[in-house]
DNA sequence: GATTTATTGGCAGTATATGCCAATAAATCA
DNA sequence: TGATTTATTGGCATATACTGCCAATAAATC
């Protein structure tokens, strides 16, 4: 499918705001309500358009701690990749996990109120026997964070 | 401040749906959209709602690959970081980047179409004087993504 | 240049958001 | 406990926004 330089001005301003109001977006887009409307629902219907989300302060949900975990597995055996997944889907402090090139085989991203908290999390991955090492990063601040994916150049 | 259960729900179903209605939101807490309302500016002005974001589908977009790049320094002068992370807030290719415990300083997540892209960004990187290390784990599958943050126990 | 196709704008009806006020519920204090 | 204060709620009226339909315009095709 294909994108015109209106869609990705759609798309450009609801990655700034998710819920900008179909009006708003059509005027800045310089269309009228209507058409406006169409793009956007076609976007979602195609599938360009995953979702919506909101994102939350994460101190103020006592929730100020993001550890990116490193996980080497003992082997790759079609029985153990399903365990461990579903075991890492079952985890809500779990909020991201990727396999990934290079010496780790998957990469975690980890929240917890604090280092207890962390512990339990770590302890329920040690339980895995699948899982050889675990190495724990722990975020110290974050300097860039959820920034909008970088849409081909518009001229706007 | 203090969340209460109904604020919890309704910071679950807007982390589900950030374009949820203020009505259906209401309806789904069991509260009148008036109140309901107010809960919500309220969570927005408190910070607690830090924004809604819109997630976008990076194959269709062409942002099909996905990169964690540990980062290592020479130094950590102030200089340093500050114009090392001035360099990644211009790099609109990387979306996340934290500093890190561990063996790496910084960790950053970078998105490109392909190979070739993603070449110019490490490029980029490696101008960097004050960047001793790159190391680039390409993510291969992604097991879970931008999962909703688990609020504590709410008896919904 | 004529015909088809895609996209747009306007309109009407429905739904939603928003501010205000009175009513209810909860908390505080005598 | 009972009275008073405070916080929260629900309902109403108005303004704004969404949605489906149709005609008009623009773009593409032949």
């Amino acid at each position: 499918m294909k994108l015109d330089v209106t869609d990705r001005k759609i798309l450009k301003l609801l990655q700034q705001d998710g819920r900008l109001s179909n009006a708003e977006i059509a005027e800045q887009v310089a269309l009228s309500p209507s058409p406006c409307l169409r793009r956007l629902r076609r976007l979602e219907q195609e599938g360009i358009i995953e979702g919506y989300q909101t994102q939350l302060n994460r101190q103020k949900i006592d929730l100020g701690m993001t550890v990116f975990v490193q996980i080497k597995m003992h082997d790759h055996h079609a029985a153990s990749v399903k365990n461990f997944e579903q075991a890492i889907h079952g985890m809500d402090a779990v909020i991201t996990a990727s396999t990934v090139s290079g010496s780790a085989d998957y990469l975690l991203e980890v929240v917890a109120s604090d280092l207890e908290d962390y512990d339990r999390v770590v302890s329920k991955l040690q339980e895995l026997k699948m899982v050889r090492e675990i190495e724990s990063n722990f975020a110290l601040r974050r300097v860039k964070t959820a920034a909008p994916l970088p849409l081909k150049r518009l001229s706007d």
